[in-house]
DNA sequence: TTTCATGCAAAGAATTTGCAGGGCC
DNA sequence: GGCCCTGCAAATTCTTTGCATGAAA
């Protein structure tokens, strides 16, 4: 069986803290977010649960795999879980809207990359900037 | 014909001045940099050529449509002129070399994107994430 | 001479780090 | 009880802004 990332943790010597935990639930219910926006997300639950121990938290679980980041800009990273279905980001520069699309769309990328380079491509990681069907239009 | 840089900035009631002709240069020099670079590069030939006047020209430049700017990573952005080869990025997570690559490569998948999703994807801004042929040996 | 641009310094965002006290194992 | 983890605050890094002076047109 797969053993728990609390298991996880523990057998690496860390330790499974109620912090640790609200961090992964917020990731979890918020599928994308910023370490700021799961700050205010876990802080709904408990009080003062400090931003710095987000983002150690956030690299901790990124160690463990757990969860993913992907830069979408100019701004903060955005962290998802890893165990989310892979995608890649459309990201718009007239709306800044995100759109989520499968990676098969860049299977192709990837192999080229693959055979030509020797370049192993990290999907979930792939932005795409652009100008979106409606942003055109206007 | 096409009016210099130069006559452009007049035209549109900006100056012409020797820090943004120096930010210019620089970045035709260096090919890829990050304002911080650019800055160093500028004050081999200028002394006290500011930091913050390179990000205002920087802005300024790329307003104008002579240089671009790509997001590598965690770090600060990159510039490059946009008149050069229309290139992707890669990058890898091991070493963090970044290669360029034809966007031909990647052709494939701005026609599926423009195609399905009326997307269209400025290839200019690509990165790839990954693991380059030299890191997954190790 | 009329703005616009620059330098400087300070303000701001995003992130990291040092350290003492508290909590997990 | 040992040692990791957290909160707090301060330090860092990257970028923007306010303002008086200097320079382009």
């Amino acid at each position: 069986m797969v053993e728990s990332w609390q298991e996880e943790l523990r057998a690496k010597g860390y330790r499974v803290t109620p912090q640790r935990q609200l961090v992964l639930e917020a990731v979890t219910n918020l599928e994308h977010a910023t370490p700021e926006e799961i700050c205010a997300e876990v802080q709904r639950t408990a009080q003062g649960v400090n931003i710095s121990t987000v983002y150690r938290t956030l690299e901790l679980l990124e160690e463990l795999g757990l969860v993913k980041h992907a830069h979408l800009g100019h701004g903060p990273p955005n962290y998802h879980l890893a165990a989310e279905a892979e995608h890649i980001h459309l990201v718009c520069r007239g709306c800044h809207i995100v759109q989520d699309v499968d990676p098969a769309t860049a299977g192709g990328l990837a192999d080229v990359l693959e055979r030509d380079f020797g370049f192993q491509t990290d999907v979930h990681h792939l932005t795409v900037y652009g100008r979106c069907k409606d942003c055109r239009a206007t």
